[in-house]
DNA sequence: CTGAAAGCGCTTACAG
DNA sequence: CTGAAAGCGCTTACAG
């Protein structure tokens, strides 16, 4: 129709509209072309552009259930970085569950330039026919992570320098790897600075609820052995214990002090406000981005860990 | 590929992996045709299948940018309520700005087979070539929304009956319809039960930083002014007002009082615990994921708003 | 029950 | 500088 109307072929109008006229198309026949697009609302049909071209302009990001604010955030530095050049397009997993290969295969069907997994599951190898970036997924090869020994070790003697020399940890239930690294990270700088865990295990979904419930079953017992501080894998968690302390009048951080991981928005205003392990999600975004283009563009970059800190607040006594 | 293993045509196995092979192809090669697809781990061709069918098996969900955790929730509806038949993928406006007629363009030429459009911009009218539904858009058609009234009249009585006579809006910045509502029927609920409102406006964008800049720049005068009650058109703009309540030491409820919509799962943690008119986000999503399966099955359900009430907590006396 | 063939709307060598 | 034609990987009448 375009064609027809701008008295020119089709083929000529593939090359106005993909911008590719130049010292091909006279201008006369740009002019008309444009004309007849717009005054049509002509737009390129995605289906058979990138089934002729082979792939198209899609970028994928496969993240987990995204109740967790943290994902917010990532989001945002992808589709920042990411620019106009291709078109951000989101999926999330069922809430509880981690990006697998699974959902990598679903999203091959569409040909993307390339595909981004947020927190993938640790039991699957994950590869695709198109290029592939995961985030969050220490170990993993074409990965971007962060390099949490600065952060964890700040929290670690944050805690000993308050006189804490007996701890728990309350760990997602999450399988994506970097929950385990957490929690090993975590592990080894309490040995090292002579703070022993508590041998009252607890893991809970990323979620307020979830966590509440799980503390609910074993803050009197963690109470009762002697802890005086419980660290959460992630700041929802944290959520979690801080409004069941706070029902069973435990008072944050005299009786029991409170830290998380990830620094959300919302941390600077809870009662009382959170010490947190800071996981800067947009940098996290922005660099698994760029690493994507690289890709694309046959440069690779050098993959290095995103910093991490402490961010001390009340809930700690800070 | 597929075919030549099975030693039959492209025809059969097109049937074959597309579940329709009841009655048109026998059991024998059914399975020989099986048995190549999971050998090859064959996929069909996403961009191949929907440019030969004329339309696809995807639905978009085009939201504003995620800092508002509501959307998380939003999200969570539509897909638990999608299912298998169709699948689901995000796209997310820059911070700041609302879904809008260009969005859904952008997205047309993904051939879905519907597209959700999530608190859109009240500008435009938004139509498209495939079946649309707008989220929290009051006054559009096709739209599924929020009845507000119970929410909004159990608000301003909760104030009016702790004394509050004077009272502010903190709005957000936000174009989308919905929050013109919300502080339509705010004001006009202050008006009935003749309780004033601020002659200082103020409004922010939707994130804690900016409601908290916003609010140190108004706190002053509103309670200078008289003002003893602050709503905020979001959650997120409430803890910004709480954020800098605290670092003032305006004692909330005691010299303030704050209250905001959503009832985010972290209002419920916030010091002190915010009062909230509840918006169910996922409530919302199973609505509109309902209307566009009904809309593309051709059977028109009956459009009903969904009931908000308010929460009462700490941060109004509750 | 099975397969050859047209056609979906593009892009890209290629010939003019 | 321009256009006719092949081909991308499927689906679907249609003929057998």
């Amino acid at each position: 129709m375009v064609a027809e109307r701008a008295g020119t072929s089709i083929a000529t109008v593939s090359l106005v509209v993909n911008g590719k006229e130049r010292g091909r198309v006279s201008t006369p026949i740009v002019a008309r072309v444009r004309a007849a697009v717009d005054e049509l609302g002509y737009v390129v049909d995605h289906a058979a552009s990138s089934l002729a071209r082979g792939s198209g302009d899609l970028v994928v990001l496969i993240a987990p259930d995204l109740s967790n604010p943290f994902f917010a955030e990532v989001i945002r530095g992808v589709r920042d970085t990411l620019g106009e050049r291709f078109q951000l397009v989101l999926s999330v997993t069922e809430r509880g569950s981690q990006p697998g290969l699974e959902d990598v295969r679903r999203f091959e069907r569409l040909r993307p330039a390339g595909i981004l997994v947020d927190a993938p599951t640790a039991d699957q190898t994950i590869a695709a026919s198109v290029p592939v970036v995961l985030l969050d997924a220490p170990g993993g090869a074409d990965a971007v992570n962060y390099d949490l020994s600065a952060g964890v070790s700040s929290l670690v003697s944050h805690l000993g320098a308050a006189g804490h020399r007996h701890v728990a940890y309350l760990d997602g239930t999450s399988r994506a790897q970097t929950f385990a690294v957490r929690r090993a990270m975590f592990e080894q700088a309490c040995a090292a600075a002579g703070v022993t865990m508590s041998d009252v295990t607890a893991q809970a979904d990323l979620t307020i609820d979830a966590a509440a419930e799980v503390a609910a079953g074993v803050l009197a017992r963690w109470v009762a052995s002697g802890v005086t501080a419980v660290v959460a894998a992630a700041d929802t968690l944290a959520y979690g214990v801080l409004r069941v302390a706070a029902s069973r009048g435990i008072a944050v951080p005299g009786v029991l002090a409170v830290a998380g991981f990830d620094d959300l928005p919302s941390s600077s205003v809870t009662a009382p406000a959170l010490t947190s392990v800071a996981l800067p999600g947009a940098d996290l975004g922005r660099a698994a981005a760029l690493r994507l283009l690289a890709m694309l563009d046959g440069t690779e970059p050098p993959a290095h860990a995103l910093p991490t800190r402490l961010v001390p607040r009340a809930s700690t006594g800070a």
